[in-house]
DNA sequence: GCTAGGGTTGGTCATTCGTCCAAGACGATC
DNA sequence: GATCGTCTTGGACGAATGACCAACCCTAGC
């Protein structure tokens, strides 16, 4: 049908895989993703999954990771594009209203960290990615002249994800209304004791 | 041999069955916990959790609701005990650091978040809860002259989740450190635009 | 003393699970 | 066009799952 080679084949079931898995890790949760329902999602016979992938673990582990990637990064350049850490932080809430907490990708996040509290390669992977972001975070504070920049870098991150499973059960919640405090908890001129 | 009666061996057995299974989801996840590995954890024959609970997942709401409960209670008598809320905010972040972020009863509560969106009916009881605790916090923040008492209600709870979320993959943070951005946030004078 | 009813037991039911594997299919290489 | 390596198929394995049930135990109340 397609002038697909055998290999061409090959990786795009991977891909499908991993998509599938990003999906249903936040539908069904991490113990309820499967591999023959992993497989139906990704129209892929079931026998595939553990030929490309060593366990259904890991490929739970690669699908979260290269999830968060591009996610964490994205951030961290939006961080490195604007002169004000404090800007960037008002336009990451605005773009957190446009997530529902209960949609797949926010219940992906969620999942992953607990799942990395019980799955030792996967907590190294995904605080990695964390920190990273933390420390860019703190680095862009401290270069804007905040005085206590890691300490709310820590408490900027932890409202993100805090704040996303709040909205999971209150659906009214609006992340843009919390900006004027955050950038209150940003702004080098407003977070002196 | 102990002279307990009918009624009363039935009522521990249903006691033993809801602290096991607040144990046991935050250890294995929530969908990890199966009728038979909670009848063993309570010592109880797994025939006896469906005479006693209509479902396991209804034993599961309960146990979370049961286990939310007293714990978001005491966090509302901390809020009416002291004048300042700022103060009870301060005093809950040192408490904060009690867990650890992988223990059971952090993970119960995490867990209990996720769980709930997908459970219309846990939805609506935690719902409740949590709404109510916040909305005696935004009150005790009114009352002590805050500007914009309910964002700043919905960042503290906020972080608060969050940063147990955080802590569970670095567990060098620390909450108390916290503890002067959040009395800034906190302080009717301190949060002024 | 006897009976009614809540509590308990041990086992069964059909499903689903993760993992594995022999056999086949396919495209690239010589 | 034969051969090789990769990819794919369909099925199998033992183990675990949620739910259910008839039979049994024990105590409270008559």
């Amino acid at each position: 049908m397609t002038g697909q080679t055998n290999a061409e084949r090959g990786r795009e079931v991977r891909a499908r895989l991993l998509t599938a898995a990003q999906e249903l890790i936040g539908e069904l949760g991490w113990n309820g993703v499967s591999t023959r329902i992993l497989a139906e999602r990704a129209e892929v016979r079931p026998g595939l999954v553990h030929y490309h992938f060593e366990s259904l673990q890991a490929l739970l582990r690669q699908a979260t990771t290269e999830a968060m990637r591009p996610m964490l990064d994205d951030m961290a350049a939006l961080l490195a594009s604007v002169p004000n850490p404090a800007d960037a932080v008002e336009s990451l809430m605005a773009e957190i209203d446009r997530y529902t907490g209960t949609d797949p990708a926010s219940l992906l996040f969620i999942e992953a960290y607990l799942a990395a509290t019980r799955d030792p390669i996967l907590r190294g992977q995904m605080g990695e990615l964390v920190t990273r972001l933390r420390a860019a975070l703190t680095e862009a504070l401290s270069a804007s002249g905040h005085p206590s920049p890691e300490e709310a870098a820590i408490v900027v991150m932890a409202v993100i994800d805090g704040f996303l499973l709040h909205k999971g059960l209150d659906p009214r919640l609006s992340a843009i209304r919390l900006a004027p405090m955050l950038r209150h908890l940003t702004d080098p001129n407003g977070a002196r004791s």
